[in-house]
DNA sequence: CGATTCATTGATGTCGGTCAAGCTTAGTGG
DNA sequence: CCACTAAGCTTGACCGACATCAATGAATCG
């Protein structure tokens, strides 16, 4: 098998050139980061990195999605943050990492030696300042994820994936948004693990949201939304 | 009613000099944030910021205790965030207030305003770190719920509320630990909005874990816990 | 002392989980 | 080319954990 995965010669030619960690920095620092990193690839469904483990690099996804997931002693899952081109992973000045991260679909990662990243954090300021904003959107988002989590409907909480997947993926590929169409970058299981449901419910909330109109779909994977702001209306965050 | 809040001259008497965002700031940046900040108190059960609102200022909680909160439309509640002694509220870089902030006891603020603080992360690199490191933290502990909200029973979350608690109290207090004694600073109501439950369940499930002996308490918000090891193998996150 | 807020407890209902069967698609090997 | 298998998904029947509705108690306050 042979992975979905760009071709990458410099920075320059980089998709995440202007939205990654690396966003803000001057040629000069740029020239820095050059030093310390290299590329990885993951195929579909492999481990990045497993809990616990010591943390050996950090880094930005250049191109696939990944997931991250933490674990129950007895085999309970919930998904915690999904990793989109642009995306930073791996956390800084600690030594082992507390969630396990999974490639969705074939990944291409632009990784950091972690001990030289984290001098540049102190000696270099837009690296660090670039990593503060992408943390606190973060910490904004899982919020929001929160809030779904603990309030929301199974309906409300496939509504507001499927929503929160559709802008995500439209704003990476700038260009018309008249008909909002994309992949799936996630089986059902890991749906259910995202919205703290089991995987039959997913199914039975998607055939729902497809039975009203709402979503469409033939493949499984390839969804089609006639009107996000019909779908936004079933998130719960509408007012009446 | 007066405010149990403390008297304060200077950084050097303040109790969260260093924990707070200040804690790496050398002297002379010291200086600079001591000519931005100002205090200010709010009684139990005041709001401090409503979502949506213009933000003004951000700042430090000095002492007591303040809860972020998401409201959906239909009145729906889900606590986002409790912010203790040390803990840093407010978004630099943003110019509203994405949660409603109130104080769940009386609440004393250091507070830096906004637009001369955001010009210091980019100044002086202390600052920034430090914000940095705690907004990493804040970011953990929003997975680590995240996992409690979607895939815990009702039990497993009242006993992971009570855990977390007891233990950053504890560590606010320094001193011995041989029995875990401290006072709820939240009603069934805010603990019902943080677990999302409801306020009934909450109850039930407290009534059960005192009869089970893990939890005691007469007076509603003065909890012990005789055996911290037996509350947190309650919380589903320990092997058998 | 009403009035109000907060908490507890009981009776009943329901949303989503559990268990189970069957379908579709992709991959493997005869 | 056709079994055969396995993974992923869908659908149905049933059940249980938690929500909802309701009554009451305890503490606080004007």
């Amino acid at each position: 098998m042979t992975l979905a995965v760009p071709k990458l010669r410099s920075c320059n030619d980089c998709p995440i050139r202007y939205s990654a960690v690396c966003s803000k920095c001057e040629p000069d620092e740029l020239l820095q980061l050059e030093e310390i990193k290299y590329y990885r690839t993951y195929a579909a469904g492999q481990p990045i990195f497993f809990g616990g483990d010591p943390l050996e690099f950090v880094g930005s996804v250049v191109s696939g999605v990944s997931s991250l997931m933490r674990t129950l002693p007895d085999g309970r899952v919930q998904m915690v943050g999904l990793l989109l081109p642009g995306d930073f992973m791996g956390r800084p000045n600690r030594d082992t990492i507390d969630c396990d991260v999974v490639a969705e679909t074939d990944v291409m990662l632009c990784c950091f030696r972690r001990k030289p990243f984290e001098k540049m954090i102190l000696d270099t300021p837009h690296v660090g300042q670039r990593l503060l904003e992408m943390t606190l959107d973060e910490l904004d988002a899982a919020r929001e994820w929160m809030l779904v989590l603990g309030r929301k409907t199974a309906r409300e909480k496939i509504a507001s994936l499927l929503h929160m997947i559709a802008v995500r993926m439209a704003s990476l590929q700038p260009g018309e948004t008249a008909e909002t169409t994309f992949t799936l970058p996630i089986t059902r299981e890991t749906m259910a693990n995202y919205l703290g449901l089991t995987i039959e419910t997913v199914s039975r909330q998607m055939s729902a949201l497809k039975k009203d109109g709402l979503i469409a779909f033939d493949e499984r994977r390839d969804i089609r939304v006639p009107d996000l702001d019909a779908l936004r209306a079933e998130t719960g965050e509408e007012g009446f």
